[in-house]
DNA sequence: GAGAAAACTTGATTCAGGTCAAGGAAGGTT
DNA sequence: AACCTTCCTTGACCTGAATCAAGTTTTCTC
């Protein structure tokens, strides 16, 4: 069989494998596989840039992208990480809008491209798509509203916290936890900046509530983690 | 023409005008307007508490509804405020979750209840109903993304210009907006506290960039609002 | 495996803005 | 119109966290 034969197969295999696209016929999935296209991508290149026209979508094959903000004096927020399976910027192709936001990989990446008229096309025509994204969107509204309330109603050590234990409820619930990005990404997906975080780090250890060891962390007392 | 059916006929029409209903069929509208009902709540009143199951969610006739989350001293942080016919509450019901935040009146209003499980139905067997729920929540998304952006990157004065900017192309681009909400639950929407929010209300009106009478103000500086 | 480049930590300083406290202005109610 | 309540403003104080700076460790890359 030849290569790219293979790789249509793989292809397919992993859309009909998504999330977003569970419930699709087997032709329309064959079409899909057919318009959209494998990009590969160096450490921490771009993606996407906030107000760029929006000429398709992106779904993660491997690594990690993360959508995030900047300010004015080139402070990061990032709204949040997606990887493998997760499709990213279909908001701004649904409402054929410029992207809102960057998205860029984190590490290096490979990601399908899939063009957006087709995917407009798709969304209106297919039922269960639509309930998928809605699906999708609820469970990302969710995620920023509990953002919002962290960010105003946190401080930081309260934020880490809640992110610990989401990473346990994660990672099969074991009291050991692997970060799975930077820390410095980690504070700018807390809010906060890489200092604060570290000496955040330092001061849990120092009492107690957990043990560091570069990128893993054993949570020592999961009541005063609760209590932040 | 008796009260009830008077008061039935409003409410079909009611719901034909709304957005999220718009493309529905008429027998699927009146439907609607059978199983739905109208309640009324005075000052103040809570419509829902977080954490509570959802067993239907909420359209506003008259009067605004803030969506909020509590922090453990009792700080608010306001999510959204809807007005005259938007729902609120069907990301609960969609999922079948419970609320992921209160929901309270501002000063007197109307709603509009629709049981659940009708809700769920109409959703799955009706896709221009789905559509809509797309556009709503893809509005949302960007609005929550921007939020996030403000509470993280920008300083309380930037978000109060913000405010007044996104407020004046509200209300027909004018110079002079009105203040839609105390002053007091805009601090709690902007993620600040009132003795600031009075502060920087002050500031500025001293810098001439705006005038301040009661609940009017005049945008005096553009220029300056922007450059935030 | 050496050298370069990121990523992380720790210290010193500064400041935006939260909290407490108390007085003043609106607005609703009888 | 007088009352009460809610809302708003101003002052004094304090603290969480950002920033600047410099060193240290980890990790890429060739």
């Amino acid at each position: 069989m030849p290569v790219y034969r293979k790789n249509m197969e793989n292809k397919k295999q992993f859309i009909a494998d998504s999330f977003l696209f569970t419930g699709i016929s087997s032709s329309q999935l064959a079409e899909l596989a057919e318009i959209s296209h494998v990009k590969t991508y160096g450490r921490g290149e771009a993606v996407f840039f906030e107000g760029e026209e929006a000429d398709g979508f992106y779904m993660v094959i491997e690594g990690k992208v993360k959508i995030f903000k900047l300010s004015m004096e080139g402070r990061e927020q990032i709204l949040h990480i997606f990887g493998r399976g997760e499709p990213f910027g279909e908001v701004a192709v649904f409402q054929g809008r410029p992207f809102p936001a960057n998205a860029a990989v984190l590490g290096k990446g490979k990601l399908l491209f899939f063009p957006g008229p087709e995917f407009i096309r798709l969304v209106h025509g297919n039922p269960s798509i639509a309930l998928n994204m809605l699906a999708m969107f609820s469970m990302r509204l969710r995620r920023f509203a509990t953002q919002i309330e962290h960010l105003s109603l946190k401080e930081v050590p309260g934020r880490l916290a809640s992110h610990l234990l989401y990473l346990s409820r994660e990672q099969h619930n074991r009291e050991q936890v692997t970060l799975d990005i930077p820390k410095g990404q980690l504070a700018s997906l807390l809010g906060t900046s890489p200092e604060t975080l570290s000496r955040i780090f330092a001061k849990m250890s120092e009492e107690g509530i957990i043990r560091l060891q570069g990128k893993v962390i054993t949570l020592l007392d999961r009541e005063r983690l609760e209590a932040f």
